[in-house]
DNA sequence: GACATCACG
DNA sequence: GACGTACGTGATGTCC
């Protein structure tokens, strides 16, 4: 056959390629490389289904010619369109994303050709080849069961349901559409497709779309003569969407005619390379696959070492040492597409940016780093300004020798937006949000600092400084050292370009490393699911709330921040006169010496400085005895609440938008609990009347309202379900005040003979429990003697004898294994559990709240995780998160609509992962400001 | 930079 | 039997 052109007597199999995709990856559990854990399930399936399809190319319908098209990834010419086009599409689930890449390589690997073209989809590229084939009187058969290429069916082209093993000819076409395929996509114009988001008409579906076409013999005949439509509602739509429709029909309408750089003789069916293709069965560590090729073969089949993992790690290349890492300077185009083609090679890439701060929001991009290999990495100098450091009055013109930022981020961004190509980063929410001030939307995304988070939590911090000494045994190039410190320190844009590169591209090194040892871990730990559906998936989630921030009125702040400063004033002169003396009403320790010393009033303790402690339950106790305490607490709130408050949150009030925009650290607390900070928006008073009028300034932009959606008593419905206390379980189904249902247990008090005071024990107790209760800690939270307390604590556990068994069998099995585990599979390591002392006990107390707490905090994060789609066709916003808490800004009119979802969203948090025996409860509540919604 | 204090869940 | 003690955070001001 070799060197025949494409003609009569020919067989075109155009094989849809991410239809095999889709289909193995579903079809396979998600497994993984047993020497690294790279997901491997989707190309094992490929793989086999490519197998499978060679092996029955025998008989009449056995092809001359053969393909495997994919999509390429990022957006089509369909998008220009229509913006929408397939926007509702979820992303590709993020183990499969790796393995795009490789499944081009099994497919060269069998020989078989394989193709794609940027811009277009696979349907596109199918159809063009599927025309030229027909047209030079040739045969086709169309691998794939997706009904938008049905249009293509006819004349010698079929389709071919692999899995059905089912020929589609016209016939097939036209039980589908109710019309030949020549009319298919005057159907799929009228009937829209939601998959893709197609509107089409409204009201309109495949039935009455086939009947009307049928009548006016075209979809341009229907439309011009729409006035003689019967129904009234049929016709108004026709007439009303016909731009819409029109648009559809562009939409669905494949293109026949595009340019391609090969021709269809170039497809012709060849024989795999026996060694090409072990080779690479091999690599992938398929053993069954490659022995059955192997002996189809005729070869050897090569031996595929049984490693298990740790093995394998030490088997892996050593990688250079930082000493003889080589970093580069991309200073053009030329270079900076090679790193590209390398990049497209490897399918993944570590990525760093430099900028002139921290605070994303304001900081400017300074340059770009790169590594796709250990060792090799490469910095883009984008707006480093000439002039050197040393220079305090450095030229604002920019230095010689780098690309210019627009053409660097043109060329990057198909490659930083490509589904196929995993962008690798050290807290790569600080990256992506810079990113996107660029227009660059980054995705998908890796994090070594998740990463480490969820194999590590509880061992250590997960900062790069951190990671880099403990698993890569390599200490950092100190970013003071380029900056240097206080007052004289510089901006990176001031850094030479020279000093900047190996910093820079160490970092992407680093970064790169760490991915490639954790990576595999996930599964090797049992912690993929809590990476890949409470870490991972949260990134951009929470860069989009930073992003959008919330309004904040600096009016407000202002006024409140001028009235405490006169009462203070008035605080402060009455507390001079009080004590006979001026001081510093802000150091504890002239406090403590006036009032220990000079008063002489009871109660000083010295803590471990030598000073004497003057904390708020010790002043509380004073307030007793003179009226000096008294005014120096209230003297301590409102200098809380001015200088937290009302005067720093004014400075953190974006100059543009208006608004405050927190940040995020996802891996702030150990317990799954995220941290906010700059501003810190998850402590904003509520508890005193006073601090609470903090939360007035916290307002909706016009013409919306905020919400806010919290977890009603979270912690002990999960305490009720995990240590099963049925008393408990009962009361939270019923719909009962829990802590008067413990109060009456605990002090055999009937509910209706129930006592704020007894309630308010309870609700301490509750609490203890949550934190590891002790004797002492409820005795000094209640004010009782500690024998008091003591007793509280043993009723308790008479009555709900679950709880202690909870608490024994959490402390075990920490001191076991080293960590205790949420619901979700969290792990947090106690490695203080095993000290002696009052370490021990602390670390027994966080073991009992780890689980706890962190379920908790799981639920949220689940929540949040599905909150963006959920509300995505709605004007509704996610600002903020506090704990148990999230609120939401939406104009007025969807208030309830919104309400409504995110409560579903939140209350069914736990599902499916999760099943709990306690329902999770919201409570909703919505305003002006956030004290009104609270 | 350590410490004490206090804001939140 | 003594140890010290509720769990998890971040921001601020003082003082060295």
């Amino acid at each position: 056959m070799s060197g025949t052109q494409f003609g009569k007597g020919c067989h075109l199999h155009l094989i849809d390629g991410s239809a095999f995709i889709f289909r193995a990856y579903h079809a396979l559990p998600p497994l993984t490389r047993k020497s690294d854990g790279l997901p491997i399930g989707a190309v094992a399936g490929f793989c086999n289904m490519l197998q499978r399809y060679v092996e029955g190319n025998t008989g009449p319908d056995a092809p001359t010619h053969v393909a495997v098209i994919f999509d390429h990834s990022g957006k089509s010419f369909r998008n220009d369109l229509y913006d929408q086009y397939k926007a509702n599409r979820p992303p590709a689930p993020e183990d499969l994303v790796p393995q795009f890449p490789l499944t081009r390589e099994a497919t060269r690997a069998f020989n078989i050709a394989c193709k794609e073209t940027e811009g277009f989809e696979a349907d596109d590229i199918i159809a063009t080849l599927a025309c030229q084939a027909r047209d030079a009187g040739g045969r086709v058969t169309i691998i794939s069961s997706d009904k938008d290429l049905m249009q293509l069916v006819g004349d010698g082209v079929e389709m071919l349901d692999a899995m059905k093993n089912k020929r589609i000819d016209s016939d097939g076409v036209r039980e589908k559409f109710g019309v030949g395929p020549d009319r298919v996509v005057d159907v799929q114009a009228l009937a829209g497709d939601s998959v893709d988001n197609v509107p089409g008409a409204p009201g309109i579906g495949i039935k009455t779309a086939a009947l009307l076409i049928n009548e006016f013999g075209s979809l341009e005949e229907l439309l011009d003569r729409a006035e003689e439509i019967k129904q009234p509602k049929r016709r108004q739509t026709l007439i009303e969407k016909r731009e819409q429709i029109e648009m559809s029909k562009t939409l669905v309408q494949l293109d026949c005619e595009m340019a391609l750089d090969f021709t269809l003789d170039e497809l012709e069916v060849r024989d795999p390379d026996p060694e090409v293709l072990l080779g690479f069965l091999s690599e992938m560590e398929f053993r069954t696959l490659t022995k059955r090729l192997a002996d189809q073969l005729g070869q050897e089949a090569p031996t595929i070492p049984e490693t298990a993992a740790p093995a394998a790690q030490a088997d892996l290349p050593e990688a250079p040492g930082f000493d003889v890492a080589e970093y580069t300077t991309v200073r053009d185009a030329e270079t900076l597409q090679q790193w590209i083609d390398r990049i497209r090679e490897h399918g993944y890439v570590a990525v760093d940016t430099e900028t002139t701060g921290l605070d994303e929001m304001i900081a400017d991009l300074v340059g770009i780093c790169l590594c796709v290999t250990p060792g090799q990495a490469c910095y883009v100098p984008l707006t480093h300004k000439a002039g050197n450091s040393g220079d305090l009055f450095g030229s604002d013109d920019l230095a010689e020798g780098q690309m210019p930022l627009e053409q660097a981020l043109e060329m990057l961004k198909p490659v930083l937006e490509d589904d196929a190509i995993l962008k690798i980063g050290q807290n790569m929410k600080y990256d992506a949000k810079i990113f996107v001030r660029n227009g660059i939307d980054v995705a998908p995304i890796d994090d070594t600092m998740l990463l480490s988070y969820a194999l590590h939590g509880g061992l250590h911090g997960h900062g790069m400084d951190t990671l880099s000494e403990r698993y890569l045994d390599h200490q950092p190039i100190p970013i003071k050292s380029l900056l240097g410190t206080g007052k004289s320190a510089i901006t990176f844009d001031r850094v030479p370009i020279d000093e900047a590169t190996p910093y820079a591209a160490e970092d992407a090194d680093i970064t790169l490393r760490l991915w490639q040892q954790f990576k595999p871990q996930l599964h090797q730990k049992q912690v993929t699911t809590v990476y890949e559906t409470l870490e991972r998936p949260l990134v951009p989630v929470l860069a989009q709330m930073e992003r959008h921030g919330i309004k904040v009125d600096r009016d407000t702040l202002s006024r409140m921040s001028n009235a405490f400063s006169q009462k203070m004033a008035a605080l402060e002169s009455e507390i001079h006169e009080l004590s006979g003396e001026s001081f510093n009403v802000g150091s504890p320790a002239q406090l403590g010496e006036i009032l220990f010393d000079k008063m002489s009033l009871p109660g000083g303790k010295r803590g471990k400085n030598g000073k004497y402690s003057t904390g708020a339950d010790i002043l509380e106790d004073l307030a007793t005895e003179h009226e000096l305490p008294a005014r120096v607490l209230d003297w301590r709130q409102l200098s809380k609440l001015k200088s937290t408050y009302t005067d720093a949150l004014q400075e953190h009030i974006h100059p543009e938008t208006g608004r405050v925009h927190t940040s995020y650290l996802q891996t702030g607390a150990n317990t799954g609990r995220m941290a906010s900070s700059d501003p810190n928006l998850q402590n904003i008073p509520v508890r005193s009347e006073e601090g609470r009028r903090i939360r007035e300034a916290f307002v909706a932009d016009e013409g919306n309202v905020l919400l806010s959606l919290d977890y009603s008593q979270i912690e002990l419905r999960i305490l009720a379900h995990v240590a099963e206390i049925d008393a408990l379980k009962q009361a939270f189904a019923d719909g009962h005040d829990i802590h008067a249902m413990t109060a009456s247990e605990i002090f055999d008090v009937p509910l209706d003979e129930m006592t704020s005071e007894i309630r308010r024990k309870a609700k301490a107790i509750n609490f203890g429990v949550i934190y590891g209760i002790s004797g002492f800690g409820l005795a000094r939270n209640l004010r009782i003697p500690r024998g008091e307390a003591q007793g509280f604590i043993d009723r308790y556990f008479e009555r709900f004898p679950g709880i202690r068994h909870y608490m024994d069998d959490t402390v075990n099995f920490a001191k076991e294994h080293g960590y205790v585990q949420t619901l979700f599979g969290r792990k947090i390591h106690t490695p203080e559990i095993a000290a002696k002392g009052p370490r021990a006990s602390f670390a027994k107390r966080a073991a009992i709240n780890a689980p706890i707490q962190g379920t908790a905090a799981d639920v949220i994060r689940r929540a949040m995780v599905r909150m963006p789609e959920a509300i995505a066709h709605l004007p509704a916003r996610m600002l903020l998160q506090v704990h148990d808490e999230l609120i939401f800004e939406v104009p007025e009119g969807h208030v309830d609509e919104t309400i409504s979802v995110a409560r579903k969203i939140m209350e069914g948090a736990a599902d499916p992962a999760v099943h709990m025996d306690v329902k999770l409860v919201v409570d909703a509540g919505r305003g002006q400001n956030w004290a009104e919604a609270h």
